[in-house]
DNA sequence: CCCTTTTTAATACGACTGTACTAAAAATAT
DNA sequence: ATATTTTTAGTACAGTCGTATTAAAAAGGG
């Protein structure tokens, strides 16, 4: 009866309007009447989409969280363990112009988690979920394949890969002149090569 | 011949009760209004220290950074070499509360950092000057002193442990029940071990 | 005491905020 | 064609925003 209008692909629509917005003039300016602009929408159909600037958030920072998973799961994964694991950590870092997007609106998001029950609620799910699906298993894997030192304390590296992880991703969004494309890959190789025999 | 009122240390209370509303209320609600009333300060007053509210948080943002510093540069290091980086390095993780709230302000800060130009500038500095007057320090004295492991490249290893530093540091904010405070520090520890004879 | 200067206070302005509400438009099923 | 329901659009409201302006209050030097 109605007009026909895939919802779900409008919302997130909506919400790649929202990251633009975000990264170009900041979470201060991401306004309802902003994001409804740069989406071509009124602010009255926008709502409807969205009942809430909140709900448009929530869902703003989820479509980032699925679209790294997406990338993570989808990807086929042939050859050495070691440059499997490799590819696998780089899906998660800034390395091309989408990624950044998404990594720049994550950390926006991500200060804001610190006063906003609902994202930190997020937050803290995707956390749990990249440290035990992806940090975990490769560490494990690594020891069950018997590719890891001996003498390595794995519940350590676990936590340090992960802080390396996000602690690199973090620096080249802020400082990608200092800390280079480059840079961060070779320092994910490197510390990976270290931990192996 | 005026009411003498430390010009400075005004300027400092009201960066501090800057930081407060930024923790309690988040960044969107650190209006100038509320944050006088923080500060028991009428909006006139407020902007008889600070002309416009970028002046405001880039002077608070600033302090965060001369906290931190003056807190690594003031302690008294005797010890052996080794400890004594450690000890260094635990001065920029968030060990206690205060620092817990000098870096949750640092990290919503530096997300604003991404669409303004003078908190970038600053973060640049701040950022260049602990890569190169600590984590550099660390790397090339350890080098020096010859408690460094052979066939490691410096050069990555400034990389990896900033980005692990900052890694750890983050985590441990947004994160705390996950990331906790011992194993923020035990992880540093070793680490620094591992890279070492 | 008065004078000078800093500091404080209060009010006002235009702009923007999230949200609510109402009605028109669009599109499919009968 | 008509009825039904989704979608869109436009307007309005109360509140907050940063900033400007103006004048009163406070306090040390002469």
């Amino acid at each position: 009866m109605p007009k026909i209008v895939d919802h779900n692909e409008r919302k997130i629509k909506i919400a790649e309007a929202t990251w633009n917005v975000i990264v170009r003039e900041g979470l201060e300016n991401a306004s309802v009447r902003n994001i409804a602009a740069e989406a071509n929408l009124s602010v009255g159909s926008l709502r409807h989409y969205f009942p809430s600037q909140s709900d448009l958030f929530l869902f703003s920072m989820e479509l980032v969280s699925e679209r790294v998973r997406k990338r993570i799961t989808s990807k086929k994964y042939d050859g050495p363990p070691l440059q499997t694991f490799q590819e696998a950590l780089c899906e998660v870092l800034p390395i091309d112009e989408d990624r950044k997007i998404e990594m720049e609106v994550w950390l926006v998001f991500s200060a804001k988690t610190l006063v906003d029950r609902k994202l930190e609620e997020l937050s803290k799910n995707v956390f749990l979920q990249m440290r035990t699906e992806i940090i975990e298993r490769i560490i494990y894997t690594l020891e069950s394949l018997q590719l890891l030192k001996e003498n390595v304390d794995k519940h350590v590296e676990v936590i340090r890969l992960h802080a390396l992880i996000d602690g690199l991703a973090t620096h080249h969004i802020l400082h990608p002149n200092t800390v280079t494309n480059k840079e961060m890959i070779n320092t994910l190789t490197y510390h990976l090569h270290s931990i192996c025999r």
